[in-house]
DNA sequence: AAAAACATGTAAGCTGTTACATGATTGG
DNA sequence: CCAATCATGTAACAGCTTACATGTTTTT
């Protein structure tokens, strides 16, 4: 049962091809410079990436020999890499996925330009926004039903994790108003 | 080069049996039913994990036999892994912590009950405040350094850190009442 | 000419995920 | 007594991190 699908740094990397052909280099940098660093861009995972993604046709590399001696590959994104890309932004969010995967979702979020369609953000945010805001009640209610003797610590945990994902959800909220036609 | 150190998946097994010596059954149970399973609780994880714990001597299993059909291996801390523990809890905040590790921050916080010492803990919200509210500001840098031309997604990608960041700190801010003697 | 930084990668090892395996006990 | 669920794990595999390797330009 194989997940012929890319990784988060996959998309990443996906997306970064999409905006313009680089070399892994490039690549690198602009992961070190950028807070897409969160999504790691330590050689020896960039690299191998690459290379999945070129065994599943969804990049081209192509040999640029501007300078023979020292020759760069430059990955262009493949039509089925759009594809599955734009698949992956567009695909619906769900419940799971801000529990889990919220950076992910950031990440999708920022590469919705390519969509081109403010119907589709729109969508996008206002699930996020509806999702976030029924997982943090889920955790008010766990709140409630802490054990009121346990010290105080936990809770103050579990508040400190509603509080954050009231903050994306006011922030989707408010970055809705970017996406009306 | 080895890292001797427990992973943090090791180290919130090592709290829990802190509080209660159990079997790793009983951990996966509370893995699965409190946010702690933001730490990962599949058995695929927890047991090696346990038995990295174990031999590491940070931990000491002991078989209960009072079924004689069904022996349960209870684990708890030992005296180096009560040390240790410590350690981790009240080990000084980097600024990279914040940036990288933030959820691991979060789970010391929740388990500082055990220094039982509000001094540190309020050492600990403090420097986690401003490392916080030094990083918003940074990104905050970011966004004003923003190429005007570009697509909106990534300011108001960037925005949401920001505004998570500021939530964080201002959690911090707020828990820090709970700790003054 | 030496040092630094550019540019491209590889290798080993660790940790976690998914999926499976095995037998015991309890609820209906 | 049959199914569910309790309780304990293992095996295969994928992906990332750290550290290293190699040669090329540019800077000093």
């Amino acid at each position: 049962m194989k997940k012929n699908t890319p990784t988060v740094l996959g998309y990443a990397l996906l997306g970064l091809l999409h905006q313009e052909p680089s070399s892994g280099y490039d690549l690198r940098k602009i992961f070190e410079l950028t807070p897409m660093a969160h999504f790691s861009g330590s050689p020896g995972a960039i690299y191998p990436a690459l290379r999945r993604l070129e065994q599943q046709s969804l990049i081209l590399g192509s040999v640029d020999r501007t300078h023979a001696l020292r020759p760069r590959q430059i990955f262009r994104p493949t039509t089925a890499g759009k594809k599955i890309f734009r698949t992956w932004l567009a695909c619906k969010l769900q419940r799971s996925d801000v529990v889990w995967n919220i950076d992910e979702l950031k990440l999708r979020f920022a590469f919705h330009n390519f969509l081109n369609k403010n119907a589709a953000t729109r969508d996008f945010l206002l699930s996020f926004a509806t999702e976030v805001s029924s997982y943090a009640k889920d955790l008010q209610q766990q709140l409630r039903a802490f054990p009121p003797g346990a010290p105080i610590n936990g809770r103050l945990a579990l508040e400190s994790g509603i509080e954050v994902y009231k903050a994306h959800g006011r922030w989707a909220r408010k970055a809705l108003a970017h996406f009306v036609d």
